[in-house]
DNA sequence: TATGAATGAGCCTTCATTCAT
DNA sequence: CATGAATGAAGGCTCATTCAT
């Protein structure tokens, strides 16, 4: 036993399928978009590197050459999508005139609902660490923090309440992370909304420190 | 448990192979409690079902009496340990006299944040969907019914905002959750939790009503 | 993909062979034996851990049970060879009386070129390092000292000239080496074994110190 | 190299991919010398084709063109070696003087062991079949039969016993292999070759075959 | 002729689950 | 009931070899 590949290099069968022979970046970029389809229909947990490389139209061996390991793979699907959103939101607000930080907020919070009901098993890949044994934790806040970048903005600009932005926003994205877990589970979206827009604007409310809950008020805490 | 061998070897049993004939409750129990030790310490990945019969002292065999599958013994732990705080919840406020509501939320943050923070490897157990393949989602609720319940009753009671509980407490339990993940990531404890009442007590603010932001105060949405 | 064994314990086939149950030892046993014999056969590098299984008669995952890794078994395979070699060998001469060393050299050398043709491909289990990748080296020595051990004897007991034995020893087992590799090569056993004897006895000639060869009695060297 | 990626990477071409157009044999010969320094370093288990083709700067595809196989580069590498040894070998004898067989024996000694000690991973290239599976064990025979010929030659002078040199010189051959192991297994090499001189030398005392070991004496075998 | 992307047979190893004792 | 040896389906990963460009 000595670890080298087959032991014959017999080449014999009539013709699979023909060898697609494609730019590595290209190649690349299929072999992300089949995984992409294929987690988001069976979850990290399901998926296999055959059914990517299936989905992808290549051969198992192919997808080693452009992700060293299953986990690098998770890094790089969830980099390409939290990248393209985070794209797509700076762009919407990067005009020059001021930015209605209401209008924006209401806006973003069904997006990004709409965004993550659509992940489907991709969900996890995105939002809980299956990937990094070891590794940066750091990129997985990436996804929170593009919550983080738009409130911390938007207090800046003193549209919302000088709330502790670094700790709350996280705490935000975790409601409009569990408002999709919700939806999914079939409760109406709308409904699901309306509670998420409750929470948020309740607590970015630049009125809202001056109201304050009884227990506040009793112990001057 | 990453490679071979045992890690801790928490072994109780007397004589190395001594036959234990238990009840079946009682053998159930050892397991269970066997598979919570194992669990918070390895997570659901990591831990293997003769990881859980060694700590256990039984033979492996054993296990599948009790639990027909490695999902249906997940299933068993999150139940446990769900009812057995549940429990310990209702039992805190079941007393005679009038409860003060903003002092027990401010407190039931803190211990739910404490719990989590505790679990270790057991938190996706508990509020992550590694058992059920197919079965019933609404078991994953029980953690934010416990929540829930809670908002309900203090709802009920006139002390907090008459908010539409049943979606609203989800996204809160999301927020708590949210927030021992935080305190996990490394952020100061105190901290996350100033920034959780702060979320909380706004949203169930009954004087929150009033106050309209911005956005809605134009709209008249 | 979370790494753990087969997704659905499907279990529907017939009957393909009764299920056997051994213990430990018995069932190791049988698969060194089994590895022996396959070993022999086929040689190390053409060995797969299915054919030892296969010819052992029960399944591949049970090989790991006695031999965590392929170089284990090899291990195995070897010291379990060279130590009934060895055993044999001193039972040989562990009598009262006193030993004839040069007929006991004689028919040393038969046995082992013999024992070394019969070994097939297991010869470089035995005699070369295929096994051990950092582990102690000494190991490998036990074919050469088991010689040296023979040598050293006839040497303390005045039968052989004093040479260098821990040097000498292993320099004549590697003739004794090349002579099975000369008989398996197709030429004539006895005329191997006759050039054996002819080095191994000329060099362990008391008498041969005396003589000089020409280029010493030149140079006094 | 065990794990990923280029180890020293002696790339020696102009630009990266500049298609340098050489002459078959040229190529050919910067590919046999890639593969010796490579086997060299890393032992042929754990040289890889891709790691040739790298250290000689050219691409993969093209190893194919020039060794239809992996085994036919090893069995090339081997006869390459071999080859420009006994050549050396050869010229160093063949002035037109009278040889000082005994003289030139130790020289002889001194470089084969040398040479092996220097072959590195390349030694069981040259000394182990690793190459013709089911091909003329033959061709192993050419190291042996570089020192077979110089016997041969030094018997037919007469300086040398007139032993059955075909076989007495592989043997022989095996103690100038053994030897080189054990330098490599860090005896002192001096130590060795003292043990290798006395075997070779007496071996071939042309006054030795009048001295009879004891054995012969009695039983006049 | 050169290139290097693609192929896919292997093969090890793990571990949930089964079942003879 | 208990035990722990046995089973075998999976699936990751390697790498000699092929072939489109």
């Amino acid at each position: 036993m000595t670890g080298r590949g087959p032991v014959l290099g017999t080449r014999r069968s009539g013709s699979p399928s023909a060898r697609r022979r494609l730019s590595p970046s290209a190649r690349r970029s299929e072999l992300l978009e089949a995984a992409i389809r294929v987690l988001r229909r069976l979850g990290p947990d399901a998926s296999r590197v055959e059914d990517i490389t299936r989905e992808a139209g290549t051969a198992k061996g192919n997808f080693y050459r452009y992700f060293p390991t299953w986990g690098d793979l998770l890094l790089a699907v969830r980099d390409s999508l939290l990248d393209s959103y985070q794209a797509a939101l700076i762009e919407r607000y990067r005009g020059p005139g001021p930015i209605d930080w209401w209008a924006a907020l209401e806006a973003e919070i069904e997006r990004f609902v709409d965004f993550q009901v659509e992940l489907g098993g991709l969900h996890e890949v995105l939002f809980h660490d299956r990937a990094s044994s070891g590794r940066p934790v750091e990129a997985n806040r990436s996804a929170r923090s593009t919550v983080a970048l738009f409130l911390a903005a938007g207090i800046a600009d003193g549209a919302f309440a000088p709330v502790d932005a670094d700790v709350v926003a996280p705490l935000l994205f975790d409601v409009l992370h569990g408002a999709a877990d919700t939806v999914q589970a079939g409760v109406d979206r709308d409904r699901v909304l309306a509670a998420v827009r409750l929470i948020v604007e309740r607590t970015l409310d630049p009125a809202g420190a001056e109201s304050m809950p009884p227990h506040e008020a009793r112990s001057g805490d």
